[in-house]
DNA sequence: GTAGTCACG
DNA sequence: ACGTACGTGACTACA
């Protein structure tokens, strides 16, 4: 970032969020763990940001309420505690010994302060960084204001730009008062509209742009929404007024005072409240004296962004690039550039009412791009932003997300602004790096044959998207809830007890274990655990329980399936899931909205709802399997003579381990011999405990030991192999596929269950992930050879050990063979990949 | 927002 | 001694 950045924080909020996530801790009686938890945050955060400028904004309060809004909505907040009053005292001490000023101001709250900072700034030609946990604050950002939002109490945070806003909550920042005038917000006693909620008031905003704007056409809302929205029109308007941010506080801030990289980070007064850990942290910031200069590397001077208007403009920067190279990053805020050591920047307008090109005519401008190879952040977003311009697929080169993805794929999110700076010439340098760290870890031949190119199949499967039959599900919907109805009625009568709600797994344990008085087994948290394993202990006990879990089915799969499903289809009846490359830790791929990677099939009733999921009119779906994948690469790995032999034989592999197990010929193994080998090669999988097998199969866990030892013992080399895993685990400190995907494994440094969990994970994420690279491997083949061979097929969905392609009739039998042939010869290990494929018209017939 | 539950591999 | 199968995402209730 060329501007300078300013960081303003929200010192009510932090210190609130700071005194409930950490435990008690004083200093002679004095409480300190607010302020202990603030400025651990405090410093993360300007270690992490480097702000030129720092300042602290509090509330502070008439000593009376003149304002009757202004009482009532300060009686809906609990009172502060007395130990965490205390400490904003001594916070307040604490920030100007460290060259951070306090902004407070009488009459005006935490959050104004911020809203006129960031105006001000703005005007100035500054950026701001707010950091917060209320998210009235989302109002406030803009393309030079951002929002570090604080998350599990303190210990996370996440960045919002405008187009972070509009993922997460639908709605722009400009939108967040008149979406809190609509849902209200409890916590902070703004009633809203009663009957609102927060995807209601997504929605009607999404419709009319405005609060104001959604009560002029409440006439034409139908029901109970429309109603309400009429009844409560002005208690609406209200709510947007409490909810909206005053930005004309009466102060400026003082930028000379708010430089806080001066002095030495408060050493006397952190000494003097016994905060040992917040000095340490403080000396990353405010080096001590005499150990003088760190060995900083002599960044190359960042160069200044060329701030491109015009679509002219564009086109000639770009025409003008003399590299081959281009780094680009597209947001919805502005587009980056950088090549030929130039960064250019591209303003776009956010609405209407703002200057610079509109997001179509800016993309439209990159045209010129297509002959370039691009390094871009986040690869399969920008293909789908290049491809809705109709400007066609461009040739991507380097996606730095991907590559910090294998680098580290432990992270909660990888948007760029966590580990760079967010601009094109930030991308470049990252890339850099990444290379050379791929390189150096074995990973360069996974990123480019697999992750790179595989983003690109994502990008087609989301745009292909999945047929839907909207009437097979209207229909089992309405099955569902008539299914429903009945049961809930049962429940109510078998118990005698009328009208608690079905749902609520409190009402529901008191229901069961109070009020009838069935045995309890498990606890959770809060309570008895009523999950389906602890009611099927009781079946035999009380006859509501059977309608109990029957009710609990049909309920999941008319809420999950049926209503939510139906909502994502588009106006083609096509449902489009978000494949996400970088959310796993083994290497898998992750589906969502709506996830289609958990669609019933294990249950005859479940699996109906595949019938709603089909091919088009003249054409068909194939659909193939991989045959136990991670079993074979299990024998694989681990090289075990009897079950590459097993295998090598085709022998059915649960009933072979029964027989080896029990000591009987394969032909004598009973159905229960088999399901509990079974159970036992998927614990093998998973790194497995005898009390896992104990529970999962229903024996004692001694006996579950001994069967675990008769495996090891007929299988030596699985045994070596899960030594192997967890020697290797503790010795590198990450566990690793057979294509050199990594996985750090911090746990194994811990002790006792963090430990246990760490070895289990050593043994199973080189099985799982290696997996995983076998079938994306597949993917990027089979995506290239249909575009070669049957040009009008194409891939749809991927399941972790299945893939799905759409092909016209004509051309499903070929479709099905090159599948088929293209997943067996993906990868050649000790034992032969096998892949089941099938055709229907549906995704019920090929199961 | 988190916990509980349950769908998938 | 301790808590346990591995990896995900979505919905509902409740604070």
């Amino acid at each position: 970032m060329s501007r300078p950045l300013f960081l303003i924080v929200d010192g009510n909020s932090l210190m609130h969020r700071a005194y409930h996530a950490l435990p008690p801790m004083d200093v002679n009686g004095v409480p300190t763990n607010a302020v202990h938890g603030f400025l651990m945050m405090l410093i993360k955060v300007l270690e992490m940001y480097e702000p030129a400028y720092c300042a602290a904004a509090f509330d502070e309060h008439a000593p009376t309420f003149r304002h009757k809004q202004y009482a009532e909505y300060k009686a809906g907040r609990l009172k502060t505690p007395d130990d965490l009053v205390s400490q904003f005292g001594l916070i307040r001490e604490i920030l100007p010994e460290m060259h951070i000023p306090v902004l407070a101001l009488e009459g005006y709250e935490a959050d104004d302060i911020l809203g006129t900072v960031s105006r001000i700034n703005h005007e100035r030609g500054i950026d701001t960084l707010l950091l917060t946990g209320d998210r009235d604050a989302l109002q406030l950002v803009s393309e030079h204001t951002r929002l570090l939002f604080t998350r599990k109490g303190i210990s996370e945070t996440i960045l919002f730009t405008p187009e972070e806003v509009k993922n997460v909550f639908g709605i722009t920042p400009d939108q967040v008062t008149d979406w809190k005038g609509l849902m209200g917000d409890s916590s902070d006693n703004i009633p809203g509209i009663p009957g609102v909620g927060e995807k209601t008031a997504v929605k009607l905003l999404d419709q009319y742009g405005t609060l104001e704007e959604t009560l002029a056409h409440a006439d034409e809302v139908k029901g109970k929404l429309g109603e309400k929205l009429r009844e409560f029109a002005d208690q609406g308007r209200f709510s947007k007024e409490l909810a909206r941010i005053c930005t004309e506080v009466p102060l400026e801030p003082d930028y000379e005072a708010s430089a806080y990289a001066r002095g030495d980070g408060g050493r006397k007064v952190l000494k003097h409240y016994q905060l040992n850990a917040v000095m340490k942290q403080a000396e990353k910031i405010w080096p001590v004296a005499e150990e003088a200069e760190t060995e900083a590397l002599p960044e190359e001077p960042a160069p200044e962004a060329e701030i491109i208007r015009t679509a002219a403009d564009v086109e000639a920067w770009i025409r003008g690039i003399k590299d081959e190279e281009v780094c680009i990053l597209a947001g919805d805020g502005r587009i980056s550039l950088a090549a030929d050591g130039r960064l250019g920047e591209i303003p776009i307008a956010q609405s209407l009412l703002d200057t610079g090109l509109s997001p179509d005519e800016a993309m439209a401008a990159l045209k010129p791009l297509m002959g370039k190879r691009l390094i871009t952040h986040d690869g399969k977003n920008l293909m789908h932003r290049f491809r809705d311009s109709g400007l066609g697929q461009p040739d991507i080169l380097w996606d730095t997300m991907l590559a910090e993805y294998l680098k580290n794929p432990l992270k909660r999110a990888y948007a760029l602004e966590n580990y760079a700076n967010a601009n094109a010439e930030g991308i470049r340098r990252l890339r850099e790096a990444q290379q050379k760290d791929l390189a150096r870890d074995g990973m360069m031949d996974l990123y480019r044959d697999i992750e790179l190119p595989l983003s690109r199949v994502l990008c087609d499967m989301e745009d292909s998207g999945f047929l839907v039959d909207r009437q097979v599900l209207t229909q089992l919907g309405e099955q569902y809830r008539e299914k429903i109805e009945t049961l809930k009625a049962d429940v109510y009568r078998l118990t005698g007890v009328d009208g608690f709600n079905l749902n609520s797994t409190q009402q529901l344990g008191h229901v069961l274990f109070e009020v009838l008085g069935l045995r309890s087994g498990k606890k959770t948290q809060r309570g008895y655990s009523t999950d389906a394993e602890t009611l099927e202990g009781l079946i035999d006990d009380h006859p509501a329980i059977e309608a109990i879990l029957e009710y609990r089915t049909y309920v999941k799969f008319n809420s999950t399936y049926v209503d939510a499903l139906l909502n994502k289809t588009d106006y083609a009846g096509r449902v489009h899931s978000y494949f996400d490359q970088v959310a796993t830790a083994t290497g898998r791929i992750s589906s969502s909205e709506p996830n289609l990677q958990n669609i019933p099939v294990r249950s005859d009733l479940g699996r109906e709802i595949r019938k709603a999921f089909v091919a088009p009119e003249g054409s068909l779906l194939v659909d193939a399997d991989y045959s136990q994948i991670e079993l074979r690469v299990l024998a694989h790995m681990s090289g075990d003579e009897a079950m590459i032999d097993a295998f090598s034989r085709g022998q059915d592999i649960h009933a072979r381990t029964a027989a080896e197990v029990y000591g009987v010929p394969i032909e004598e193994v009973t159905h229960e011999m088999r399901s509990n080998a079974k159970a036992v090669n998927f614990g093998i999988v998973y790194g497995i405990s005898d009390f896992g097998l104990a529970r999962n199969i229903h024996m004692s866990r001694k006996e579950a030991g001994q069967f675990i030892a008769r495996y090891l013992e007929r299988y030596p080399g699985i045994h070596r192999f899960m030594e192997q895993m967890k020697q290797s685990g503790h010795d590198r400190g990450y566990a690793e596929t057979l294509f050199g995907r990594r996985r750090p494994l911090p746990e194994l440094k811990e002790k006792g269950a963090r430990r246990s969990f760490g070895e289990r994970v050593a043994m199973n994420m080189p099985v799982q992930g290696t997996a995983a690279d076998i079938i994306k491997l597949a993917m990027v083949r089979v995506s290239e050879r249909l575009r070669q061979e049957l040009p009008e097929c194409k891939l749809i969905l991927q399941v972790h050990d299945e893939l799905l392609i759409e092909a016209p009739e004509a051309q499903a039998e070929r479709a099905a063979a090159l599948l088929k042939e293209t997943m067996e010869q993906v990868a050649s290990l000790k034992v032969s990949l096998l892949a089941e494929v099938k055709t229907g018209k549906s995704w019920f017939e090929t199961k």
